[in-house]
Formats: C-alpha cells, sequence, structure tokens
DNA sequence: ATTATATACCTAATCGTATTAGGTAACATA
DNA sequence: TATGTTACCTAATACGATTAGGTATATAAT
C-alpha cells in the first residue's frame, strides 16, 4: 500500500503513539492500526514481531504476560519513559519534515 | 539531525522533487536541500551518490556530462517521465501518511 | 465431528539500503 | 604552498523490512 521506506519510518512512531494511551498487545496492534489508518496500513506479524522485540530491547517499551480465562497468553506492551521521549523526538522529527514537504509542494502547512 | 528511517523515506521524494524544477547535479542537490531544509537535512556525498545510481538505474532520473570551462565536469541529473510518475506516488503516499500523523496527533489538517 | 477461520505468538534467511570509511582530482583562496 | 571547496566515486559494514516459514488454541461453520 504505502512504499516501502515511509512504512520503515512510520512503523516505530506508530506503535509508541498507540501505546501513549495504554498496553497493548502486537495482534491488537495490527488491528488499531488498520482502523486508524482507514485500512491503507496493514502490518503483518512477520513486520511487527520483530520490531516489538527490538523496542522492548532498546528500553522503549516493556512486556509483560496475561493469562486469559479461556486458556490464551498475550504479551501486552506498555510505554517506558525512554519510549515516551522516544516518540517525543520522532514527533518532532516527523512535524518538521511534514512542514519541509508541505512547502515543497505547497500544500497547506501541517501544523 | 532527523532519525534515520526519516531520512530514508524523504530521500527520493526530495531529490525527485527538486529535479522537478530542472536539472542538477550531485554536488548541487546538497547544498539545496540543506538550504530547503534550513539547515536541518545535511546530506552526505557518500549516501547520496549511491542513491542517484539507483535512481538512474531504476530508469527515473537521467544523467549527462557536462564538461564546464575550467576543465572541471559535472554530472547532470534530469527526472525521466517515469521518474514523474515515481515523484507523484510517492507524493500521494506521503500526503496520505501526513494525514494519519495530523489526526493521531492532533495537528492541524497536512492538506 | 471435522474443517476453516481467527486469534496470538514466534524465528531464520534474504535482500536492500544507509552509513562509515575510505579514494581521486581540480580549482580557489590565504 | 597549504588549506578548503568543489565534484565525483566505491567497498565494507550494519541494520532492519520482508518473505517464508513455524506453533498453538479458540471459535464458527459445515
Amino acid at each position: 500500500m504505502f512504499n516501502k521506506e515511509l512504512i520503515g519510518a512510520s512503523t516505530v512512531p506508530l506503535i509508541l503513539t498507540v501505546l501513549l494511551s495504554g498496553e497493548n498487545y502486537g495482534y491488537e496492534l495490527i488491528k488499531k492500526v488498520k482502523m486508524l489508518s482507514n485500512g491503507k496500513l496493514e502490518w503483518s506479524e512477520a513486520m511487527l514481531y520483530p520490531v516489538l522485540h527490538r523496542l522492548e530491547r532498546d528500553g522503549f517499551i516493556h512486556s509483560k504476560w496475561h493469562q486469559l480465562e479461556n486458556g490464551r497468553k498475550r504479551k501486552y506492551y506498555s510505554l517506558s519513559d525512554l519510549g515516551r521521549s522516544e516518540l517525543a523526538a520522532k514527533k518532532s522529527d516527523w512535524i518538521e519534515m511534514m512542514q519541509l514537504f508541505s512547502e515543497l509542494w505547497n500544500l497547506k502547512p501541517a501544523v
């Protein structure tokens, strides 16, 4: 749907932004992002899980297994303080880039 | 300055956008993009040249050597028709992504 | 009862690309 | 003459997205 580079640049900020409103598990993130993007972003699990593992390895998110009543298990991710500042940094970069493209392409300003 | 992923997603659209207004040589592109971004994007030559070669290999741009009066040579790049449609596609992707982030982050709409 | 679909997690191998770290050469300026 | 700027280039590395798998349980359909 979107080109690969744009996927790469948007995945982490999107994950961190969704986690800002509370803990989520991987599969849920895929559904939420699909919904938020009006179906334009359809992440595969094989794309998402390695990203989540990397974010956890780098300390931006924490994980916690939840045992459901029906016996199934889910791994819930939540944002760390480091993750919050990472999001702030990426958001700031994105906004600057959006302003640049808005000017170049004569769009209405992004902020 | 910007994070790596955002650099990756923006480099090609920026090059193609600058070439839309006429032919440019590599070194010149670096200067123009630095100026357009108010110094926030400082591309290295080692980053740019491989990208230009890839864009040419893929038919998005064409190159032509110019011999200057002082003996120096420059390689000028110009946009092909394929490059124009590639830019249109990437621009469309970018605008959709900008709209998504504008909503998520409660910014003014990007377009 | 069995099959299909959805949920929910995971890894290994491949491939593409940004970055690092170089190199060449001519011109301009101090 | 030495430094900085212009102007091009490649090879090696490192990182991450994608492809192509895999495991297991719950639910819905036939």
